[in-house]
DNA sequence: TTATTCTTTCATTATATTTTGAAAGTTCGA
DNA sequence: TCGAACTTTCAAAATATAATGAAAGAATAA
């Protein structure tokens, strides 16, 4: 296989793995571009390669950025801005990671502590059908919570032991 | 807060959860009013329940069944067919992950595997960058498979002993 | 300051997904 | 076999989501 037909296909597959996980399916195709390219690209670049508009580019590296897994780059003597992917994949999977866990369980835990607060009679057979659900549901995401948080630290402390290796 | 209340409330919170997860809204709903609800429901009790159309519930039913995360229930001298979901949300859990791991690790995998089979020099650094990518992302994406299939193996609590045994 | 180059915004357009509901299909008792 | 009760299908309509591109905004060099 070709390069460019395997890059080509690389960005679709990761493009079909993003919508079908919430992100739209840009922002995974261009994070697969900057994914296998091993120079920072420029927005003009990122249009060209993907076929897509000047401001679909522009919002879209911007929610890259913002989920913590594209950078800015500046290059002495350009006036543009070039941009460049996270390549380590532990990296990449904390940080969406954190980011998910941030947009999505830490919201659904705020109302199921809410929701046991639920009023009425254990005899009620709705009532208590209802409280062993949530209690159920509730037990289960603090056991998550804690699985991805030790997820995200492993990657932390990694980096840290890393880090430290190089300054001693 | 009075039940009704609360049941509303889980039932929209679990819908936008599910839609954030790629599976559709009204199936989500479905899902989480047959969680919280003690006795199988017919398909006119959903479509009242959540306002929606014949069509809409039977297709939802039938995707949730698929899952495996809702059965179909025969009541005694009951001509219609009643619904019940899985209430063990651990089940729920594993039921789930098989499912996802079967649409969408299983065949992201696959491409992985021929991607490698990229052709070029190692000299050429776009050759190298992107073999570099794929292999990292391929051996990712094989322990994040080693992970999900023993989470999907064992039914007790195993998460968390899982997970840190092979980060360590 | 002004012209130039690049970035951002956002109303409009395009695309994709979901829902509806009526019609067709099925099942079953009599 | 018939007809009532229920389920399934699917084309059309409604809704939601994403992409476009022209115009406005910023930054820089001259």
């Amino acid at each position: 296989m070709k390069l460019a037909e395997a890059k080509a296909q690389f960005i679709q597959t990761w493009g079909s793995l993003g919508a079908q996980w919430g992100i739209n399916r840009t922002m995974a195709q261009i994070h697969a571009l900057l994914l296998v390219m091993p120079d920072p690209l420029s927005a003009d670049e990122i249009m060209q390669e993907l076929n897509i508009s000047r401001g679909n580019t522009n919002m879209n590296v911007r929610e890259l950025i913002n989920w913590g897994l594209v950078e800015k780059v500046l290059v002495p003597g350009e006036r543009r801005e070039f941009f460049t992917a996270e390549k380590d994949i532990w990296k990449v999977a904390t940080c969406i990671a954190r980011e998910r866990k941030k947009r999505e369980l830490d919201p659904i835990m705020k109302v199921l502590n809410q929701l046991q607060e639920v009023e009425g009679e254990q005899k009620d057979k709705h009532v208590k059908a209802f409280r062993d659900s949530i209690h159920n549901i509730n037990k289960f995401a603090h056991q998550t919570d804690k699985t991805i948080t030790s997820f995200i630290r492993s990657e932390e402390s990694w980096f840290y032991g890393t880090l430290m290796k190089i300054f001693k």
